[in-house]
Formats: structure tokens, C-alpha cells, sequence
DNA sequence: GCTTGACCTGAAGTTAACTTTAGCCTTTAT
DNA sequence: ATAAAGGCTAAAGTTAACTTCAGGTCAAGC
């Protein structure tokens, strides 16, 4: 049922060395070795690392994702205090969607318009 | 007509140690000095820069960005070139909208799911 | 029995994008 | 005339998120 670091390396296109150095950064605190010290990846790891990468591809800093687990691990009182994390993170990528939706539009300006512009024309974005 | 590298500052909201790290990296070759050394931003600078941010606040690097005013320096013959950088960029904004959505939807399934989801249900994001 | 492959650690190295520091010049207000 | 404000440079320092390296353990196959 538990997986190897190399296993998971492939199932989640992660290198082993990023898995590592998550663990030592202390974004894995239930993560269970052998007696020798090889790291077991449970189904339930495996999970909270596709959240782990979820997060931080929207742009959650590292630290901040442990600081999130660290709620999870202290249990049900700082249930709160992890809506608001959530809430604040959700906030942040509505905000990254809007800057990309106008970039975009913009974008989408120049190509259509390559052509009529000229080659020094450096125009600001079509939003401003 | 020119600004100087505090008005600029003020205006797009950049510290000045940003803006003259971003001359020195070549990516405002067009700027003009005075004859002691003061630079001289022309509302074409800004234009310019603001492009740039537009770029890096969007994912690309900056060395992709100078590569891109380098193409523009030498000319209509690169023309087709930086076309097919625009639309390669395009791609990635359009895979950052996508993976922020499908964030998004995670984020809000947690949120009102919360009170459902045990202490420690790290569950795996919805899409997955 | 020994080599190969997979695992481990701690420490050092890397990259991007800045920021800070130290030291120096010039214009402007008192 | 002098001090404050703003400009400059080169070089060193910072941070996040990794990667690479050196050196070592263990299990399996020949």
C-alpha cells in the first residue's frame, strides 16, 4: 500500500530531490520511515502532496503551505484561522486570473496588429 | 518631456534600485543619459516599461524579455520571430488561466466543504 | 563475495530577481 | 558655503526553491 520516494517521483513528475528536500522543509511531518530510514509514501501523502503542488503552482509560497499543514496537525481550534488562509489564497488567485486575462488582451492586440506597427513601436498595454 | 528615475519610480510603483537593475540587465537600451550621467526616461521609456511588467508579472523572465527587445533593435527581419515568441507566451498565460481555474475550483470545494472534512483530510484536489 | 541499484544525509552550489552598502558627484535651498 | 537631496557605480548580500555532490548503508542478483 505505501510507495517508494522513486515511485512517487514518477506517479507526480516530481525529481526525487524536490520530494527530499519538501520533506526536510517539513511539508511531510506524517511521513513514515523503515527501521533503516527509507521513506513509505502512503495513498494519504501522496494526496497532500498533489495539494502541496497545487498551491504552490498558484503561487502559495512554500512556507506558508507548511505553515497551513502546521494548522492541520494542531487540529480542530484552528479551523478558523484555516478558512481565512484559504480565503486569502483564493483572493490571490482571482487577482492572478484578472492580470492574466487582461496580459491577454493585450497580447491578442499585437499579434492582430503586428503588422500596422512599427518595429520600434513599443506600445504600452492595450488596457492603459 | 522626460522623467527622472524618481518620477518614474513613483509612477509605476517601482523602487528605483528595480529600475536601474533592469538598465543595467540591457533592457533599456534606448534610454538617454545626460552628459553627467543622470538617466533620462522618455514617455516612450515607460511605455516600454510598463510593457516589460506586464511580461514578467505574467511568467516571463526577464532574460526572455530582453531577448525580445533585442529581436525588436534589429529590426523588421526578426519580425516573424517575435511573433512566435508573443504567441508561445500566449500559451503559457493561457495554461497559467487554466491551472489558476482549476485551482479555484479546489480552493471554493474546500471552503465549503470545510466543516464536512475531518481535521486531517488532506484530500487530493478536486479534478484529480 | 561482490557489484549494482536504490535509498539515505549534510553541506555546498545554483538561479532569478532583486536589495543593500559604500563611496563618490552635483544641484539646490538656507 | 555648506548641508541636504537626489543621482551614479560596482560589488556584495538576500531569498526561495531547488539541485548537486560527497560519502555512506542496505538488499538483490550473479
Amino acid at each position: 500500500m505505501d510507495y517508494t520516494i522513486k515511485q512517487v517521483s514518477e506517479r507526480l513528475g516530481l525529481p526525487v530531490s524536490t520530494l527530499r528536500y519538501y520533506d526536510k522543509e517539513g511539508l511531510m511531518p506524517l511521513l513514515k520511515r523503515t527501521d533503516y530510514g527509507t521513506r513509505q509514501y502512503s495513498e494519504t501523502d501522496i494526496c497532500w502532496l498533489e495539494l502541496v503542488c497545487c498551491l504552490k503552482n498558484n503561487g502559495m509560497p512554500l512556507n506558508e503551505i507548511k505553515d497551513f499543514m502546521g494548522l492541520c496537525l494542531e487540529g480542530a481550534s484552528t479551523c478558523e484561522q484555516r478558512k481565512i488562509m484559504l480565503e486569502k489564497h483564493k483572493e490571490h488567485v482571482l487577482q492572478q486570473i484578472d492580470s492574466l486575462t487582461r496580459s491577454l488582451d493585450m497580447i491578442n492586440y499585437k499579434l492582430d496588429h503586428y503588422d500596422e506597427i512599427g518595429i520600434f513601436h513599443i506600445d504600452a498595454p492595450v488596457h492603459s
